[in-house]
DNA sequence: GTTGAAGTTTACGTTAACGTCAATGTTACA
DNA sequence: TGTAACATTGACGTTAACGTAAACTTCAAC
């Protein structure tokens, strides 16, 4: 069980960032009898998922929908078909996502190539 | 040379939009003997790559900055070398990114998995 | 037992990327 | 030639994701 400050230099944030994300409803920490806050486990999870979604300049709502996905406490059949019907358009989502990247990528290496014959160019003319 | 409204309902913008684009100095449309707006190809090709930018929740300084790598009046050989380190490292962030992305995919796949097992037991136990 | 670091809530400030008037000038067309 | 649609600049409003300051309580260590 981690202090607000522990928590904070382990990933690189301030105090006010985990209150904040706990007023979003992201994090959940427990409190000790005089009110502070305590990071468990799973909170600090959430906390690895939230970096990686942050990664990716994802919504904190954004985020927050997947983290209620890789939250294990939905046992009913409907939640649970539910839960599968949201995670296929995520990976469809990001599946595009990886293409369109593709797609920047082979841009970038035509532009990369062309500067360079002009390098070579201006090179020869010397 | 379309207009500030054409050009709105191509890509889906309001003028205010485009004016603020302009403000930033990514795009800069050329102006009529009574001060409006007319948009030529390049402007056009500009948007298209703002567009681009935007679905990867790039921030428009970032674009710019792309923009200006696009921007083919460089003819300089220091100018040139410099655009060619710069698309270099802009080709292996996105290389990680794509590689995260793929993580993800990876996580998502086995949580589907392990969701539809889950699924199947209860429809076992009914 | 005091004191300095760390914790708490409340609340206002900040930046990016526009939205939304307002006041005014310009174009197109019946 | 008038008038509706479209253009201009200026300025204030808005949302997300925190920063920052204030006023207060709690903890750790000497």
């Amino acid at each position: 069980m981690k202090t607000i400050r522990e928590v904070c230099e382990a990933f690189g944030l301030t105090p006010r960032t985990l209150r904040y994300y706990e007023e979003l409803g992201l994090l959940t920490p427990v409190r000790t009898e005089t009110n502070q806050r305590r990071y468990d486990k799973k909170e600090l999870a959430k906390l690895k998922l939230i970096a990686r979604g942050k990664r990716f300049n994802f919504t904190l709502s954004e985020i927050k929908e997947m983290i209620l996905l890789f939250d294990v406490d939905r046992t009913g059949r409907a939640q649970l078909e539910r839960t599968i019907e949201y995670g296929q358009e995520k990976m469809e989502e990001i599946d595009s996502m990886i293409e369109e990247l593709k797609t920047i990528r082979r841009e970038l290496s035509w532009l990369d190539r062309t500067f360079r014959e002009k390098l070579e160019e201006l090179k020869g003319g010397e």
